[in-house]
DNA sequence: GCGGTGATGTCAGTTGCTGTCATCAATGTA
DNA sequence: TACATTGATGACAGCAACTGACATCACCGC
């Protein structure tokens, strides 16, 4: 057996997930994170960059795994559909977790600095695809805009998903989110 | 006269931009401004909530501005082009003060904290357009990828604008925004 | 057995931010 | 004219987030 428990990084964020629940972001403080997960506070900032952070760890797995998509669609694939098919992926990914994803949504939209941690995740997203989309050939400006909405049909499709009244399967939500915009923007 | 020097607000937002741009965000302290204000710094956070928040004053002007300008749209038009021509109109106001913006701009995209507020910021702009749309009618799904979509339209033509290369127009290539999202949406 | 390594603890320090109370010019009012 | 009220500010104490520097010590390879 080792010196320390593993996985101090799990139980961190095991830890703040409990916590801010229990009690709101605010109120919980990184010490008593860290007093929960058994280590000392000064660990818990060798894993995350800050307070907020310990919240939003599947950020880059989930770019990755978009990036991937969008780059390995069929060519023939038009570059906003290759983006949305991206989502519905992930999408159905994430509804496996649905409770999960519930609960950290709640306390993400209980607090404004969470707020603003998953914005910028989304602009790193959007970033990330869009240049997944110039490696396919797509312009400059046409990859960002569809890139951001991708992002803005999933955020939308995400929200209505995470609505209880809402049973609806998330890809689903995604490709209806889709056909508005397509309406939307045609002018109607 | 009176017991201080009027317009505290107005000298510490001039003292903040001053010392953000000089040394950066980051190495300056908020008593450093206050000082340069000739204030203390409990005064600085009796007019800001943070040290972020000096650099968006002029963000709630800009939402009303939006949002009435939505609201006043002729009947007639389509709600996507009811938002982008609010969104040129700001445009056009915007392009008065450049040099400014470019300013403000290049200190926001230094630093990562800033680029959450401004995210926030669109966010809630991009919210209160929506309101005003369902305002005018539109259903919820629509009205909210409407409003992002608007928002995406003008963060791209922005971006492109403050690079100095780009002599257009800003309300111009707004316009051409909006072209690319219609093309990109249709499959293209 | 032994030196290096990596994960952790400890501690001191800076800074952002808040609560609380005092100050005092300006303004209104008897 | 005297006096109470108000509003913007200063002064000060304190907490919590975050950082840098250094010590510790099980483990691993040699």
């Amino acid at each position: 057996m080792g010196r320390w428990e593993p996985d101090s990084r799990g139980r961190l964020e095991q830890a703040a997930l409990a916590l801010y629940g229990e009690r709101g972001f605010e109120n919980t403080t990184v010490a008593e994170i860290a007093a929960r997960a058994g280590v000392s506070e000064r660990t818990f900032f060798r894993y995350f960059a800050d307070k907020r952070e310990v919240l939003f760890s599947g950020a880059s797995s989930l770019e990755e795994l978009l990036v991937t998509a969008v780059v390995s669609a069929p060519d023939s694939a038009a570059p906003i559909d290759a983006v949305v098919a991206a989502f519905e992926a992930a999408g159905t990914l994430l509804q496996q977790r649905r409770e999960f994803a519930r609960q950290r949504q709640a306390i993400i939209a209980a607090n404004t600095g969470l707020r603003e941690r998953e914005l910028i995740k989304l602009a790193s997203l959007a970033s990330a695809i869009a240049d997944a989309l110039r490696r396919r050939g797509v312009e400059a400006p046409a990859a960002s805009l569809t890139a951001e909405a991708g992002v803005a049909i999933f955020t939308v499709a995400f929200e209505r998903w995470v609505d209880e009244s809402n049973q609806q399967d998330l890809a689903e939500l995604i490709r209806e989110s889709l056909d508005h915009l397509r309406d939307v923007t045609a002018g109607r």
